[in-house]
DNA sequence: ATCGATACTGCATTCGAATGCAAATGTCAC
DNA sequence: GTGACATTTGCATTCGAATGCAGTATCGAT
């Protein structure tokens, strides 16, 4: 005995074949409104027991799944968060990519990935991300600051993944400190004559890397490094590798900012220079990326907490989105020493 | 002077701070209706061209934009493909994911992605695809015929990535012909004595690749191979080489299904079982992956076509998107043997 | 001047769910 | 039985853009 409907479109007799079915279709069939629908896929909404668990039953019956287009529409919410990468410049990339997309999933948010390659039209981007209305955007891409802007503008939370802006909150691992600990390693083992893989210039942390690493070899009064720019690629370590080989001649230790540089800087002085690792040369890296650790590399890098800079990032930004006034915090998170066969380690003392 | 407006929003006179602009707004501003806005962001709809410009004026001082999910609601198209991709079993996934965002961008696509772990649960990952309404989906994870079922009674164009089930179209890599290669290439060099390091008996490639191999080696009369299953991580593949080699003693070759386990089984094999490679031992992998070319490894492998492969991916499922009685094509191609140096190659006749 | 064809333009409705408000119902005390 | 109060429930509106239909303007041909 169905209570009497007012809805308007309730007075649908029958369901068409092939739609997918929506709540006035549940409720027309419970005999109750609409309303009552909604309400039962919204928490702690106000709905009696007993028609809450009728409307489940219906619901279940006909496969009801609530429009997302549709809560996100009225309600101002997608559950949506934007991630935007820049495709292989890095080999930690894939691995931040799952962390991030897994953290998210964990807190009931989609991802609309925007993955970046060189020629790719930033700001463009952008303006699929306002259309979209996301919640949020984590960015492990370089933004200009005037686009950094726009995130304020388009009152559209932000964090950055290892990048930084005054105007944004930032999850980082801390150049400073993990470029002094290989130093300091480097040094321990006795070796002098530096060289240095760096990256692009207008690489925020290859050149935080880059500096530090200067900073800390000129501490302990080594000013006289020879450098090579690559591109973080494989190649471009390589590339370097040989660069450095013929500006500096012998060198004791050389630093890449990433591993895929140190990878081809070990293997450029392996096969090309037959030099041996870490007999006549120590190569170290920075990531801790996977193939780092590989028997044939074996790299000494430091690694970045990538499981607890993932956690902080999404944290961050669902805080940012439950309330908008959140301050822009920047956190800093420090790496782990990952001591490999790549560098000679000093000899204790006996 | 503006035409007299009668529709209903636009006799608010005033556009509140902070709201994002509708196309309420711009018609109330240009002086013009709603519909005409509408128009003038629909490809040959039809529209003066001296209001189309004043329209696009507004808009663009306004920073209106068209909203992405209120179109989706009332046009039911979304733009947006759902990828689901299952991260970390292989080298490769992340050059796939890559190159398909690339492909989809370029169609002016969106991407909601869907990485999955080992402990996913797939089906509440359909249940967020059905509610989003997305236009289709490509999918490099693995699913049941139940799950692939799904995607035909919510009428979801469903496009597979190195995988089958009948009832879907898929995008696949020939294994049978790239095995075939490989164990040709193989027994040029004069190899008899074979390992195998096969994957998991559930993966469909991975088996695939497995029987193709055996296939061959058959045709060649060697029916006595080693074998041993990993999981396509590196480390499966390094423990896969010691199992065949306590297992089968010395061997002349040993194929892998995928580049990383034969990277795995190159390292265990050097650097363990002190074994020159090519000149001791032989390793082929497959997939071509990028770390395969690296110096240390020069794997012989097989390289998949993922550019093409991706192409045509996302061109199958743009057409079912747009005409969904197209029929169902299984699309197989066939890769390029990568001859490197992690295998002897054939001594020619002089 | 009239008719017809063609190109614009606006009105009103639609997509599917959420929610403020008011009405209805229920509960309990006295 | 009455009043005070809390809990359910439904109505009507809203989010923002697309589109069928009908109406208007323009122009050429007759």
């Amino acid at each position: 005995m169905p209570k009497p409907q007012t809805n308007k479109k309730s007075t649908s007799t029958t369901m068409e074949q092939g739609r997918r079915p929506t709540s006035y279709d549940v409720a027309r069939i419970a005999g109750v409104s609409q309303s009552a629908v909604s309400r039962c896929f919204a928490p702690n909404a106000s709905i009696g027991a007993a028609k809450r668990e009728l409307i489940l039953k219906v619901a279940a019956e006909i496969g009801y799944r609530p429009n997302a287009l549709a809560q996100a529409l009225i309600s101002k919410r997608t559950n949506i968060v934007a991630l935007v990468i820049s495709a292989r410049t890095n080999l930690y990339y894939p691995e931040v990519l799952a962390e991030l997309s897994a953290r998210l999933n964990e807190r009931d948010i989609r991802v609309l990935l925007f993955s970046l390659s060189e020629e790719s039209d930033v700001d463009g981007v952008l303006d699929q991300i306002w259309r979209h209305s996301v919640d949020g955007v984590i960015s492990a891409a370089r933004l200009s600051a005037a686009q950094v802007a726009q995130f304020a503008e388009h009152r559209v939370p932000l964090v950055l993944y290892n990048r930084v802006a005054t105007a944004a909150p930032s999850v980082r691992c801390d150049s400073v400190s993990g470029e002094r600990h290989l130093v300091e390693h480097l040094l321990a083992a006795g070796h002098r004559r530096f060289g240095l893989i760096s990256g692009p210039a207008d690489s925020y942390v290859g050149e935080e890397r880059r500096n530090a690493a200067l900073a800390a070899l000129a501490q302990a009064g080594v000013g006289d490094v020879a450098e090579s720019r690559g591109d973080f690629s494989y190649d471009s370590g390589h590339r370097a590798m040989h660069a450095l080989h013929q500006a500096a001649g012998k060198l004791d230790a050389v630093i890449a900012v990433s591993d895929l540089m140190a990878i081809g800087a070990m293997d450029a002085a392996r096969r090309d220079l037959d030099l041996s690792i870490p007999e006549d040369l120590s190569v170290v890296g920075f990531d801790g990326a996977g193939p780092a650790r590989w028997g044939s590399y074996d790299l000494t890098s430091v690694r970045q907490p990538v499981r607890r800079m993932t956690d902080a990032a999404v944290a961050m930004l669902v805080e940012r989105i439950e309330d908008a006034t959140a301050p822009a915090e920047q956190r800093l998170f420090t790496g782990e020493l990952l001591s490999g066969s790549s560098a000679r380690i000093a000899v204790p003392v006996v």
